[in-house]
RNA sequence: GCCCCCAUCGUCUAGAGGCCUAGGACACGACCCUUUCAAGGUUGAGAUCAGCGGUUCGAAUCCGCUUGGGGGCACCA
């Protein structure tokens, strides 16, 4: 078996979408699995859409999610890397030219004088009559007076090539299987040229492909009607057909093609909502494919090993998000302290820059709360509601909230100032969750009081919530005269509110 | 409209003719653990394998049809 080359050739017309990064990852797992080579190809012919800061979002975004590229286009200051560059299309236009010129000498494709507006109605009257919608071929035989006279008329022609009206074309798609598809059924014959010289998709994905020696065409499954045009065009130039693989869709939660209308789709949304890369990379992996054993969390060098292409689904998969945050979780409790912390500090300064808390911890303050935390993130976002409360000055804790059901608020401030005295004490000499915690449970048992009662009165005062980390080492990460400093305005606010509503 | 593809729990999937009274995971319920929230553990509910015909001793698995869904048919990619 020959070399493989496998690519991935975005556009750069929006921001880096889910289904570009799951085609780019099984691209990549493929090449990687196999030894190959990972090819990264930039389609920007569409100049009315592509824009530099989309083509910088999807780099970058690859980048994120560790897929790296062979061949292809540098990010920066980098330089391109392959011999078989560039690896933009705009800057590849001769080739195009080269490649459309050799196919109209050889009469396998020809110029088109029609104008928009002449397709336009030719495409209405098809459709009023119910016929099926293709290009009629009218100047598939021009003769060369009939040329010079559209030429006369300042007429701008496309170039077109052929597409034999009555064959089939087969492949044998790996995911697939079996694919045939006549000719007929292609439209008539395609532009691969417009009126201004610059070329159209399907034209650069087969001249690209064949310069680039590709082997494997993986992409969407919305690619392969497509698939017959692009046969073509390789038999046209005379380039070998590469092997093709057209992945399941990526679906909304109504089974439609993937769009950002009903769902979430930029990559970069999803980094900034704290999901991170290892995860993202495993649900995007088993979106369409499995290991066909019950793993689940793996690593890219995992699937790197495991990855199959002729094991791929066929049909689409729904995006489920609940899943993806579940295997988010996974790998953030993976996450080493060091890596975890770093992770986590661009969302906490997000907290400060948004006014959520009063300053940015240092490490030492995050490091001491990480074991607390780490397996109470579903997201790297989540950071802010686990423990904004120890980084704000003032808490105004809800006294509702506070009185256990069955205290009232003179009892509650009763018991918080018992607890409160307990603390002091224990503070005094050591500020640890193991001290701290048996002279507050013998308190509870002498008083015979509920322990979770207590607790949760004075998780309340503390933090100001009903559901916070471990209660003890809440206290000792807020430190000793803080927690005291709360625990004294939560009793000032129960005694008023005994008072007040005796 | 024409062409192509697809079809197992709500979702992602295992399943390559007997191992399937269909397994796992997410989500959901219960219980355990427990100071709350998580995490973890145990467990439950959840799929007449879209329907109908065939092939076969035997079908979720092979074939055909039907139905349903999706995708493609640009001087977009």
């Amino acid at each position: 078996m020959s070399e493989v080359r496998v690519r991935i050739a975005p556009s750069p017309t929006g921001p880096l979408h889910l289904g570009t990064a799951r085609t780019a990852l099984f691209n990549f797992l493929f090449a990687r699995h196999t030894g190959g080579t990972f090819i990264f190809r930039l389609e920007d012919t569409d100049q009315a859409r592509s824009t530099e800061a989309y083509e910088l979002d999807i780099l970058e975004g690859l980048h994120w999610l560790g897929i790296r590229w062979d061949e292809g286009p540098g990010i920066g200051d980098e330089p391109e890397r392959g011999s078989y560059g560039p690896y933009r299309q705009m800057q590849r236009l001769e080739r195009y030219e080269e490649a459309a010129t050799r196919l109209l000498a050889q009469d396998q494709a020809y110029y088109c004088y029609c104008t928009p507006g002449e397709l336009e109605a030719e495409r209405r009257r098809q459709e009023a009559a119910r016929e099926t919608v293709r290009y009629s071929g009218r100047c598939a035989h021009l003769t060369p007076a009939e040329r010079g006279a559209f030429e006369a008329e300042g007429r701008r022609p496309v170039v077109r090539f052929r597409i034999p009206p009555n064959r089939t074309i087969a492949f044998d798609d790996i995911v697939r299987g079996h694919v045939e598809i006549d000719t007929a059924a292609l439209g008539g014959d395609l532009v691969i040229l417009r009126s201004d010289g610059t070329p159209l998709y399907h034209f650069t994905v087969a001249v690209d492909d064949a310069a680039m020696a590709i082997s494997h065409v993986i992409r969407g499954e919305d690619h392969l009607s497509n698939t017959p045009k692009h046969i073509l065009l390789f038999e046209a130039m005379g380039a070998p057909i590469p092997q093709f693989a057209h992945l399941p869709l990526i679906l909304n939660p109504d089974r439609t093609k993937m769009s950002k209308r009903k769902s979430q789709t930029a990559v970069a949304d999803y980094r900034a909502q704290g999901f991170i890369p290892e995860a993202f990379v495993n649900y995007l992996a088993l979106l369409g494919w499995s290991t066909g054993t019950e793993e689940e969390v793996l690593s890219q060098a995992e699937l790197i090993e495991r990855f199959d292409l002729s094991t791929v689904n066929s049909a689409g998969a729904v995006f489920d998000r609940e899943r993806l945050v579940w295997l988010n979780g996974q790998w953030i409790r993976r996450l080493s302290p060091d890596d975890l912390m770093d992770r986590l500090r661009p969302f906490l300064q997000a907290d400060l820059d948004a006014g959520r808390i009063d300053w940015l911890p240092s490490d030492e303050e995050i490091r001491a709360l990480l074991y607390v935390v780490q397996e109470r993130l579903p997201t790297l976002a989540a950071v802010g509601d686990l423990i904004r409360f120890l980084f704000v000055k003032n808490l105004d804790p809800d006294v509702a909230a506070m009185v256990p059901k069955r205290w009232d608020a003179a009892t509650t401030a009763a018991a918080l100032s018992a607890a409160r005295r307990t603390i002091a004490d224990v503070g005094r000499v050591c500020w640890e969750a193991d001290e701290i915690e048996p002279p507050l449970r013998s308190l509870v048992e002498d008083r015979r009081w509920q322990a979770g009662d207590l607790f949760m009165a004075i998780r309340v005062a503390v933090t100001g919530r009903t559901a916070s980390p471990p209660l003890f080492d809440t206290m000792v990460a807020l430190g000793y005269e803080r927690t005291l400093a709360r625990l004294d305005r939560a009793i000032e606010k129960l005694e008023a509110q005994a008072a007040a509503a005796p």
